[in-house]
DNA sequence: GTCGAACTGTGTTGAATAACACACAAAAGT
DNA sequence: ACTTTTGTGTGTTATTCAACACAGTTCGAC
């Protein structure tokens, strides 16, 4: 965890960023309130009970969030992704963090001080509608995955985990290999399965050839089919 | 669904609801922008696919709110009371409702206008922050549920079940008897189990002596044990 | 009050999947 | 280069729970 050179200014400016809405002056206000960091792989950014300090926008890398369950199992209940907020969730419950984020490549984190947020929010009822509507995405997500975690099969649950990692983070040039790169372990943390059950059933779909394996480099040949696997649950 | 007696300004005034951070003129401008309806026990209130036409405030009775999955099995992703809202998470997020409430007894709620609502919100912005202080809440709830329902055990499920319908509509005036009545096919669409399960757990519960069970009223004897049957998974 | 439908309760069977065990490969640290 | 650790892959067993079947009971409508 350590600065880089980073534009720290890159993240308020960033098109796709909610700050879109922002006049130039409460931009600059922000970024004379704000600090950046530098996260390596497998590094935690934070953990579930530490205290949300500020807003977090990750600007570069990927990063999973996820809570410890039975038996210090873990469940993946959010995979972020640049520009996002990260730890949000925590910050307007005014409650301490209930999940774990943790850097799935090397990451560029800024935080924007806990107080200069809510004083722009006040000011501009934009950002709060933005912030509201970001709100109401991820509540709806959320309801959408525990019906699937709950409801479908193995095989149902993978497909659908592999499409919702297409859908955040899109393909590569090859427009087949999905732009992530997890572990069979994540891959099955984010699924509700044991890392065996992930391994198996990758390798059966492999065989059927609705993907391609390669290491971690996961090539989707046939998505209409992945896409029923996935319905039928 | 019908007009009744009821007082329509209560949803407003009441020192309850999100609502006591609105000036006098504000409570006075929705007070005119919204509509009362009456809903008898088992009446959808909204389905899933139905376009949001405003805030619903529930003002009296109780909501059950589900998802249909897979082979039309439904999953309680939230359980209603008075005051708050319902329906608000599809009206924020600008899209249709993706799940379906119906009343568990009878009901009344309000439904203020959404340009309304949005108007005022605009100009008030304790109001959009209570409101992102709800959705974080839920979104937190939503958090747990989906790891309580994934990896705790019928047992630890059904668990967790009773007692977050007793925090959230507590007891009845012997401090014991938890204060909603449902049918063992809503306690297993709760807790996501079968039907049958939901009833032979609930008689074990009840031989065990941590609850005791006549009808649909569920009294609970020992609430350590429960938490601690929570607590194991 | 009577009928039918919905709800509740209990036993049995079978399928899905977690748990475990182990072998091998790859990566990281010394 | 060697060891240690971490990740991947595969077979076997054990357990949980859904599915099904059926009987009794309560509730609502007529």
């Amino acid at each position: 965890m350590q600065d880089r050179n980073y534009n720290a200014d890159d993240c308020i400016d960033n098109p796709k960023s909610v700050f879109t809405v922002l006049t130039p002056k409460e931009k600059e206000f922000l970024k004379q309130n704000y600090t950046c960091a530098f996260y390596k792989k497998g590094e935690i950014i934070f953990k579930e009970g530490d205290k949300p300090l500020g807003l977090m926008i990750l600007a570069e890398g990927k990063v999973k969030i996820f809570k410890e369950g039975v038996g210090g199992r873990e469940q993946i209940v959010r995979m972020a992704k640049p520009v996002g907020f990260i730890g949000y969730r925590a910050l307007f419950a005014e409650e301490n963090h209930t999940a774990t984020a943790v850097a799935i490549e090397d990451c560029v984190s800024c935080i924007v001080d806990k107080e200069s947020v809510f004083r722009v929010m006040r000011n501009n009822a934009d950002l709060s509608m933005s912030v509201i509507q970001s709100f109401a995405s991820e509540l709806g997500f959320s309801h959408d995955r525990t019906v699937t975690l709950t409801q479908k099969h193995i095989r149902g649950r993978l497909a659908e985990s592999l499409i919702f990692l297409k859908d955040t983070y899109g393909y590569e040039d090859d427009h087949k290999t999905i732009k992530i790169y997890l572990s069979r372990e994540d891959v099955a943390n984010l699924s509700n399965m044991t890392t065996s059950n992930a391994i198996r059933t990758l390798s059966t779909f492999a065989q059927e050839g609705v993907i391609a394996i390669d290491g971690r480099k996961i090539r989707i040949l046939d998505l209409p089919k992945l896409e029923r696997i996935s319905e039928l649950g």
